[in-house]
RNA sequence: GCCCGAGUGGCGGAAUUGGUAGACGCAGUGGACUCAAAAUCCACCGCCCUUAAAAGCGUGUCGGUUCGACUCCGACCUCGGGCACCA
């Protein structure tokens, strides 16, 4: 460890970074301003992110929270949206898991962008819509705006009851999944617009279930072949006009199908009749391309990252407002803008804005006074490159330096699977926004990536007549178990009344199932409680937390401590001879170096700790069975017990620091290079293999190691358990797996 | 709704490339030691029939591929996670 290279993201040192290479980006044109809509909290004067609004309330105020356009600085990661996605198949290192999640996140759609040509004030006009089933055009019967769409803030104008609607819909359910089942409602706008291909008059209506911010804002309505668009027709009594005929099943506008949506051949289409989906939305693209009504077009369900944040605690935002000048950054040579520590927030809105030496500043520009902006960054920024600033520590001349180069990527990287899309795709961004800025030469900075499983908790509760839920720790439930260990219900300790089980879920404070490991440490030491959580299961899979099996992990420790002491306590063991062993030493001599070599993999590659433990364990095990106190069996005993405490020592970094001493090494075994198996000691002469017949286990016979097929296949046809399997039966075929097994087919 | 992942004894889990299902541990049962208990040690511990057995059955369900399937394929069920009106 190199605690010379110590950071910490909120010192001016770190954060300076921050601000500097943000006005590179806006330099750029990475960062840029817009105006763009936010969950409000009306009542703290801040915004709030999705997770934080409850059934469309703040967290913390309860108040209804309104959707708000207000000014925020956005980094423009979907400019970078194909290449993010493109390099994730070349990233090998990668759970599969979260690169699905990345490329889902991301969400590159194919389709065409049509336009629907209309009149207004007498300018012709085309309203656009975005489709990737350009195939169903002909079903259109409505088309559908969002209600921040121009045209539905243009109809509003002098419509009443439509400006009424727009209102509801801005202060309507604020967090996505309350969007995503919300009901479907609209009204007409009172405009039409022309079909491009009949230049039929469609009606132009606002959806509250059309996002502004994907695609165009606008759909075209196809409420036959659309679920959302069926619900809304439903509703509004529009007309359903099928257009896609799969495998000839019949449609029923009554009721809605789910293989409504799926492909299949154009019908009532006019020229586009019996043409196939895929070729359908090649002609119709091409057809009105040709007019400049359509174009193929790629879109992203992926969003620019807005990191402003009505916060005080966070990375100011390097810009000057200034009245004659605008949004003025701030120059290089004042940086950085230190945040005022000698503030208390109130909870109500951001300090900043009433601190006012902070406020109090000159416009760059004109040097006329000015006022210094007050939202500071999104924290995700500052974790979006401390690892390159971990590789260039105490540089105060530039962000990162040479060293960088040496140390990225970062090889091993670890997290926990809940920042799968957050922190792992921004990270990706901003490095290589920074190599396009010609600052780092860096296009990904994790080749690694390893992902935890999260630790869940059951949660238990009493839901009393009146009043509000009562949740209990875990660790002051004892469980009630019948005489076979089967549970049968739960109590609370302290008044041994039953409790209900609420199932096994996330650790929370507000069901109160989380859990401290320090009890564990206290209780039975580091070593035990770090070698119980790596044996309950591997690494990355989630876990439902007991600790059931604390015990045996604590056995465990006490019989590797004793096995290592009663060892050394007979005197130095003599030195090994491998060509001086009888069988039984030379049996427990390979299973030292099977565990070694098992463990290796374990550690090295596979992750999978669990099963490192386990063999060792094993391998402990047969350390208790072999009592040869020869000098022969107390050279092998020693190596073994060597090969078990270095296997544990990444697991058991105390306990084996001071065995591995007990064991005559004078350094210490953090300093040691990992061992390698022997190969001598991993040959055998004899093996066992498996005899099967007809696919089940009939016999195991030994074999020289080295066997042929042949050979094999003679020992396990001369085998008296297969002679009976097969008596009177036909032999009609041997397959032999060498080293392994021999299944003989009879009929 | 869509996309991932998982389903194996009473429990956590193992089986790494299609080749011995249940390693290792917990809990449980029996025994040794002890005046007794704890600790420790030994043995047993998937289901089923049985005096017994290398009999039969068995990896969520149903079907398929294969000499052989926890593993591959198809359909379904359940649970967990992610995204969630993305046109």
């Amino acid at each position: 460890l190199d605690w010379s290279r110590e950071l910490a993201t909120c010192e001016p040192e770190y954060y300076r970074w921050n601000q500097w290479f943000f006005l590179r980006m806006l330099k750029a044109g990475i960062a840029y301003l817009k105006t763009g809509a936010v969950n409000w909290d009306p009542v703290d004067q801040t915004v709030l992110a999705n997770e934080q609004v409850i059934d469309g309330r703040g967290w913390r105020t309860g108040a209804p929270v309104e959707k708000r356009e207000i000014p925020m600085y956005y980094l423009r990661i979907t400019a970078y949206a194909q290449e993010l996605l493109d390099a994730l198949s070349q990233m090998p290192g990668w759970p599969e898991r979260v690169r699905t999640m990345q490329a889902n996140w991301i969400g590159r759609s194919e389709g065409v962008n049509i336009g629907f040509p209309y009149t207004l004030a007498g300018e012709p006009k085309v309203m656009r819509v975005f489709t990737t089933r350009a195939d169903t055009l002909m079903g259109v019967t409505f088309c559908a705006v969002a209600p921040e769409h121009p045209l539905a803030l243009h109809a509003a104008r002098d419509n009443a009851p439509l400006r009424d609607f727009l209102g509801q819909c801005r202060r309507g359910a604020a967090t996505e999944a309350d969007l995503a089942t919300q009901e479907k409602r609209g009204m007409p706008t009172g405009l039409s617009v022309q079909h491009p291909v009949t230049g039929a008059d469609v009606p132009v209506w606002v959806g509250n279930y059309v996002l502004m911010a994907y695609g165009e804002g606008a759909v075209m309505g196809v409420p036959a072949h659309d679920e959302r668009d069926f619900e809304f027709a439903t509703r509004y009594r529009l007309p359903i006009a099928p257009v896609i005929d799969v495998q000839g099943r019949p449609y029923d506008a009554t009721k809605w199908q789910p293989w409504y949506e799926d492909h299949g051949r154009c019908v009532n289409s006019g020229s586009y009749d019996g043409l196939e989906s895929a070729e359908a939305i090649e002609r119709i693209a091409s057809d009105l391309g040709g007019r400049g009504l359509a174009e193929k077009q790629t879109t992203w369900r992926l969003r620019d990252w807005g990191i402003s944040r009505q916060r005080y605690w966070g990375c100011p935002i390097p810009i000057i407002h200034c009245d004659e000048c605008g949004a003025v950054p701030v120059p290089e040579d004042q940086l950085p803008v230190v945040l005022p520590r000698d503030l208390v927030p109130d909870g109500s809105g951001n300090p900043l804005g009433r601190h006012a030496a902070f406020l109090a500043c000159q416009c760059p520009a004109c040097g006329k006074p000015a006022r210094r902006e007050t939202d500071t960054m999104d924290t995700f920024v500052d974790s979006s490159w401390y690892f390159l600033r971990f590789a260039s520590s105490g540089n105060a001349e530039s962000m990162v330096d040479g060293r960088a180069a040496y140390w990225m990527p970062v090889d091993q990287y670890i997290g926990g699977i809940e920042h799968a899309i957050l922190h792992l795709l921004y990270s990706r961004f901003w490095v290589r926004a920074m190599d396009d800025l010609k600052i780092v030469n860096l296009r990904e900075p994790f080749a690694n990536l390893f992902t935890q499983g999260m630790v869940l908790n059951e949660v238990f509760f009493r839901k009393p007549a009146t009043g509000r839920v009562e949740y209990f720790n875990p660790a002051d439930v004892d469980l009630k178990l019948d005489a076979a260990g089967a549970r049968i219900g739960a109590v609370l300790r302290a008044d041994g009344q039953p409790v209900e089980s609420g199932g096994v879920v996330t650790m929370s404070k507000s069901r109160n199932n989380g859990v401290d490991p320090q009890a564990l440490v206290e209780q039975y030491g580091a070593d035990t409680a770090r070698l119980f959580t790596m044996f309950a299961a591997p690494p990355e899979q989630t876990l439902e937390w007991s600790d059931e099996g604390v015990q045996g992990a604590f056995r465990f420790m006490k019989r590797l401590w004793k096995a290592v002491h009663a060892h050394v306590s007979a005197g130095p063991a003599p030195a090994l001879d491998p060509a001086a062993l009888d069988a039984a030493q030379r049996d427990l001599r390979r299973q030292a170096h099977q565990t070694l070599a098992k463990v290796t993999d374990d550690i090295g590659r596979r992750r999978t700790f669990n099963t490192a433990i386990a063999s060792v364990m094993e391998l402990l095990n047969a350390l208790a069975r072999f009592t040869d106190g020869s000098e022969a069996g107390r050279a092998v005993t020693q190596e073994a017990l060597e090969i078990a405490v270095m296997c544990l020592s990444p697991i058991v970094p105390h306990a084996t620091h001071s065995l591995w001493g007990a064991l005559g090494h004078e350094r210490a075994i953090i300093d040691e290079r990992w061992r390698t198996p022997d190969p001598r000691a991993l040959e055998q002469a004899l093996i066992e293999i498996v005899v099967q017949v007809n696919g089940k286990l009939r016999s195991r016979i030994s074999v020289p190691a080295g066997a042929d097929e042949t050979q094999m296949r003679t020992a396990a046809l001369a085998d008296a358990h297969v002679q009976k399997f097969t008596a009177g039966l036909g032999i009609r075929k041997v397959i032999v797996v060498p080293g392994k097994l021999v299944n003989v087919v009879a009929a």
